[in-house]
DNA sequence: CTCTGTGCAAAAGATTTGCAAGGTG
DNA sequence: CACCTTGCAAATCTTTTGCACAGAG
């Protein structure tokens, strides 16, 4: 693995939220400023087909970044917020009634969180 | 509900397969010859606001229009082929364990095809 | 007559690609 | 030396937007 990606996998590693390329790149050129944003995405390509980082496509915005361990998203539908929740590994279920191998699954949540709620 | 509208719905609701925008204004184009891109797309996103119609995000194609009824999907990893199943509805279950209203949910399963599972 | 959807062209946003150069083994 | 990643700029692809007009109510 390249520095670049040692980099950049470090990045969203160490991130709490869930960062589009642009922030990662902007994070990347804190500590190496002559990165361009192609690399990044280079990177991010290879991590993702490596399995070590995870994409994530929303509606209405841009890809996010995330560390590759198994979980789920919750979606708030009013502002957009994403969060990692951590529920059973479903696979093995899916499996059985489905008479296949599952590789992996993706499951994402809509719900209104308390804010949009109140608001709504 | 205007004319276009209700042309892409049928079109949508028609066919079998997970169509573009591309191929269902290609579609809309046999129908009525002076429509344009952009309004398949601002249909598309009346009817995905609507909720009539399910807008389905890949990664590296664009995106897919699939009537809404719910249900699952299947994506092999290998060549890409996108499946309908019919699984059990999890909203309940998601909502006891998350303690909150579920708006709705995304299953995307990933597995590898017959003809793909062959090549590996 | 007014309003909204439409066709059209052009823009915008996100991501990818071609190429030359640079660093590493 | 050979190779592969990088930086850079430009291209590509998908989707959105602004505007003038036409058609429906």
């Amino acid at each position: 693995m390249t520095k670049n990606g040692k980099m950049i996998l470090e990045i969203i590693r160490e991130s709490e939220d869930h960062m589009t390329a642009e922030q990662i790149f902007m994070k990347a050129k804190e500590i190496s400023p002559r990165i361009v944003l192609a690399t990044v995405y280079n990177n991010l390509n290879s991590l993702v087909s490596e399995g070590l980082v995870r994409r994530i496509k929303l509606d209405g915005s841009p890809d996010r970044y995330d560390r590759n361990t198994r979980h789920d998203h919750l979606i708030c539908d009013g502002c957009g917020k994403l969060t990692d929740i951590h529920l059973e590994d479903l696979s093995g279920e899916l499996e059985r009634e489905l008479g296949t191998r599952v590789v992996s699954y993706d499951l994402n949540i809509h719900y209104l969180c308390d804010e949009c709620r109140k608001k709504a």
